[in-house]
This record gives structure tokens, sequence and C-alpha cells, in this order.
DNA sequence: GCCGTTTTCGGCCCGACTGTTTTCAGTCG
């Protein structure tokens, strides 16, 4: 709702009309991303709580309240009596804003999506005093787009495909610089556009080059200094070229966030600067900002800090302090704890893995194949383990026979069955050196009975590490319902360490990373790999990890296989 | 409508691109 009345409201022509859209879009986002359910911070606090909540004033709480205690507000429905339209859903249209959606309702009645289908296809927009053939062929196209339900994509598909354009734009020798910005550069888990920026004297030709690329669908906009695509993948890509001296200030503009960056650039106007995307300009307009974005945030007597960190969670004050953290790095890492192999669902065989791993520059990997409840996933019994144990115990005979300084750790993914119990005995359990818990089964328990069912595993005491502790799988299954707080606290009593899966899961999230960092747990990044080409997506839990501030000292996988023996047995 | 270690009144980001226009409004990021 409160989006709908920042739309509706962008429309009218009141003075502070432009600055009320934005304060109920503001209020809107905040309430959207809040880690609890609105209904529960009024439950709490009332109306002061409410207006604790940034963006939201007096009259926002008193909105909310209203809603709260009669299910509508006053405000809310005399806009809509005013504009009966479904702006959301018509601004979300690319190429349509609230503006036209209006006039499309005040000329020709569009309430809707159908109907502004009907009015394209009735060839009605067209003939409309400040729309053209043009127009209604973009908002066709918008339609088109709508309908394909494009959205956006996991950051370890995005990522790669930002990278293949930046090597292509390098290789072409148009380009001094290049580099990706935005939120793949954060390592969002998702992306939902790819930011290119790139210093360049020939502006044309790599505007030329870059619209041409084969990867190119269509092209959106295209001018000297900015254009835009649409990607065959289904992606958007804008690519920026740069002079040289607004090179700092740009990427450090878009790479965002927008929140961080509105915390960034009230330092440099509290210090008399103004920060925009071409520079760090003094009074006099002099742009005092530098070819590298760490000039930027130097000159602003802020730390730098990794793109990870910047969601305005805190990490700008903490700048100002110069208390910014040392995160946890791809190259920290020494191993891998969750590895599967053909024994069970993955695809190479153990000596293909450990052998992949050892490129690398790993130490050792854990061989966690599934247990007897997974048999999709060819789960083996304590019996098959036997073997399989034998099989690890052999490989690394023959590693130690050859000289090389690499360990395959025993191991299992092991099953927590829906009453808490573990899938293997405990003879067999007790064998390994470090057992991989996780849920696979039953996760439509409430909340109550999953905390407990985890919580009964940790305690065993035969738990290393507890597996993608929210059972989601981004963009496929939402996490199941769990106190992930009384589950640090299980795992830090037990000395149990979660887990930062890498693959598709990207679990824990960085938010959950946040939320259980205030308890002494560990964590370890794994990829959770089924065969060796996967090793290569740790990098988006170290991302990952790295959004939810983790250092090396919280993961147990940077520590070299000695340290990393003593904390297992401790 | 929100916000405030210089302000409780007076600010609030702004430039690029496009289409429809004869100088600019709408949209986007």
């Amino acid at each position: 709702m409160l989006d709908e009345i920042s739309e509706l409201i962008s429309v009218e022509d009141f003075p502070t009309a432009r600055f009320e859209t934005r304060a109920y879009k503001k209020a809107a986002l905040t309430i959207a991303t809040l880690q609890e359910p609105i209904e529960e911070v009024y439950r709490k606090g009332g109306l002061a709580a409410l207006m604790e909540l940034p963006g939201v004033g007096k009259s926002i709480a008193a909105f909310i309240e209203e809603y709260l205690k009669t299910g509508k507000t006053k405000k809310y429905d005399s806009l809509k009596k005013k504009y009966p339209i479904d702006i959301g859903a018509l601004t979300s249209i690319q190429g349509l804003g609230a503006k036209r959606a209006v006039i499309l309702y005040k000329k020709l009645g569009v309430r809707n999506v159908d109907d502004l289908k009907k009015a394209i296809e009735q060839h009605r927009i067209a003939k409309l005093e400040g729309f053209g053939e043009k127009s209604e062929e973009v908002l066709q196209q918008g339609l088109a787009f709508l309908a394909s339900g494009s959205d956006r994509v996991i950051i370890s598909v995005g990522l790669p495909a930002a990278e293949d354009l930046i090597a292509k734009l390098r290789k072409s020798g148009l380009v001094e610089k290049a580099l990706v910005a935005g939120s793949a550069r954060r390592m969002r888990e998702t992306i939902g556009d790819i930011d290119i920026l790139v210093i360049s004297k020939k502006q044309e030709e790599v505007m030329d080059f870059f619209t041409k690329l084969p990867e190119v669908e269509k092209v959106i906009a295209k001018g000297p200094t900015r254009s835009a695509v649409r990607l065959k993948m289904g992606l958007n890509c804008d690519i920026r070229v740069l002079k040289p001296e607004s090179f700092g200030a740009a990427v450090q503009y878009f790479t965002g966030s927008r929140d961080h960056n509105i915390e960034v650039r009230q330092i440099a106007i509290d210090k008399g600067y103004k920060l925009n995307e071409y520079g760090l300009l003094d009074k006099k307009g002099k742009n005092v900002g530098g070819i590298e974005e760490e000039h930027i945030y130097e000159k602003l007597g802020i730390q730098w800090m990794p793109p990870e960190m910047r969601e305005a969670r805190g990490e700008v004050k903490l700048a100002q302090q110069h208390k910014i953290p040392r995160l946890v790095e791809l190259d920290d890492i020494k191993g891998d704890l969750h590895t599967h192999t053909k024994e069970s669902d993955g695809a190479n065989t153990l000596e293909e893995m450990a052998e992949a791993a050892m490129k690398l520059g790993w130490e050792y990997i854990n061989n966690t194949d599934h247990t007897k409840s997974e048999p999709v996933a060819r789960g083996k019994d304590d019996k098959a383990f036997e073997g399989i144990l034998k099989k690890v115990d052999k490989l690394n005979e023959k590693l130690e026979n050859e000289g090389k300084k690499f360990r395959v750790l025993k191991g299992a993914e092991c099953d927590i069955l829906k009453d808490g119990s573990l899938d293997l005995t405990k003879k067999t359990l007790e064998q390994m050196d470090c057992v991989v818990g996780s849920v696979h089964q039953n996760t439509k328990m409430d909340e109550k009975q999953m905390t407990e069912r985890v919580i009964k595993a940790l305690d065993s005491g035969l738990v290393n590490v507890l597996a993608h502790p929210t059972g989601r799988i981004v963009g496929v299954r939402e996490p199941f319902k769990i106190d992930l707080e009384k589950v640090a606290e299980a795992a830090e009593r037990n000395n149990v360490a979660l887990e930062i899966n890498s693959n598709q899961r990207l679990d824990l999230s960085d938010t959950n990373i946040m939320l259980v960092s205030k308890y002494k747990v560990m964590f370890a990044i794994d990829t959770d790999s089924h065969r060796t080409l996967e090793y290569s997506l740790m990098r988006y839990g170290v991302g990952t990890a790295r959004r939810g501030w983790v250092e090396k000292e919280r993961v147990i996988n940077t520590m070299n296989l000695g340290k990393l023996e003593k904390w297992l047995d401790g």
C-alpha cells in the first residue's frame, strides 16, 4: 500500500509531492526488508516502535497503526478512489511510469495490465498526445518481457556472464580498464542486471563493439557514455564509458548499494564536498577524487571497505572508526568439508575429486556421501560406509607414498531424521573425521519441532558441521522454519560449525550469518560439490560469508590440516 | 512526509537517454 501511495502521489503536482513520493517509497522499503513482521514491531512497541523505523515518522506510523487496527486506511482508499488503477503492476512494466500510466487511465480508461494489452492491440496508444508509434512499441515489448517472467539470476550464473563480457571488452583493445560494478561486485545472492564500467578514449567504437556482441539480444539504449542492452541469457546489461578522472567515483557510485551511497554522500556533504558518479567535487567544483575508489573513501576520512559490506548495515560507521574487519578471502580456504563422489550422487570418483582439489592448492577434502535415507541420491548404509572408509584410507596411503601433502577426511553427509536421530550408527560415525549433518526430509514441520530436531542432532556430539541450516535453495525452495539463534547456541555449545553452502543454496545467507554471529559459532564454507567443476563455486560461499562480515578466524576450513583435526577432536 | 553532534524549518541526487517535442517531459538507474 505504501508503494502504491508513493506511485500515485508522484503524479500529483502539489509542491512537496515529489518528496512525499520518496518518503512513502522509503517507508515501504523499510517495511519490506524488515526482519520481523510489522505486526510484531507494533505489538511489541506500539506507535513509538514504528516511528523508530527508518523513514517512518508520525504520519506513516499512524497510517500503519490504522491499517493494523482496521485493515484499511483513509489515505490509501481516497487515492485509490481518485486513481482506481493497478499502479503497481502497470509501473512494473519497463518504460511505463506512474505519470503516463495515469494518462492512459484518464484518456483510455486503462486500469490494469489487461486493459493496456487491449489498448495496444487496438492501436489506440500511438495516437495519444505525448505518445507515438515508438511508445506503443516500447510498451508492447515491456509487456512481452513481463510475460516472459524474466527475473533475477543467482550470482553464480550472473557474475561469470558479466566476467565473460569484461574479458571480451579487454580483448578488444578498445578499453584501458573494465570492471563489473553493481550487485554482482557486491556478491549479492542474486543479481537483476549487470553493470559494466570502462575507461576508453574510443567511446563510440566501444559502444559499437559492445552492442554488437553475440550475447546481445536487443539494444535498449545507445549513447556515447551509456548504453543498455538485453542479453540473450535474460539479464539487462548497462555499460558506461568513463573518463579516467571519474573512474574512482563511478566505481564507488555504481557499486552501491543505493543505501550505502546515501550514507557516504551525506558524509561528503558534511565535509563540504559533493559526491556523484563523476567525482568528488570540492566547493570550487574541482574533482578531488581519483582513478581508484579508495581515493574517494580516503578523502572522506572513511576506511575503504570490501564491496560485499556495502549494504548500509552499519559498515559506514565502522569505517569512520577505521574498524573494518579483515574478511575471509578465497585464498584463505584450505579445503572443502562437503563433497560427493560417484559412490552416492556425485559425478566423479574419489580420486578425481582429490586430484582436482590438489590442483586448487587445497590441503584436504572431506568425503561426504549421502546416507541411506536419501535413496534418490543413492545414499549408503553403515555397511556400505565401512567400504567407503576403507577406500579413503587406501587413497590416503597412496597419496602419502607419492609424497603428496593432501588428505581426504572420512565423513558423511548424514541425514538428521525426523526425530533428530542420525541416519548412521554411533559406531560408524565415530570412525569418521568430520560428520556433516543435514536435514533433507520432513521439512514442513513447525518451527519449534524443527529447532528441537536439529538441536537434538547437535547435542549427540557426533556432528561436526551442520550443512545448509535452513534448507533453502535460491530461486527454488524456501527455507524451512527454524529458530537459528537457538541452533547457533547449540552449535556453540557442541563445537559444531554452521555451513555456508556455496552451491545453489547459499545457506546460511548473508543476513542469517549476521544473525548467528552474535554467538561464538564457527562456520564452514563448503561447495557441496557433486563434480570437480563445482569446486569453483567456493568463491560464492566466500562472498556470502564476506557479506555476513565473517573473518578468517571464524571459518574452520581456513585452518591447515593439523589445526583442523585438533578442532574436530575438541 | 521525513529528518536533524552545525538546523525543529528547510532541505530532500541528478544526469543520460529516448521519444515527441521545437526546448522538454518521462523514465531509469
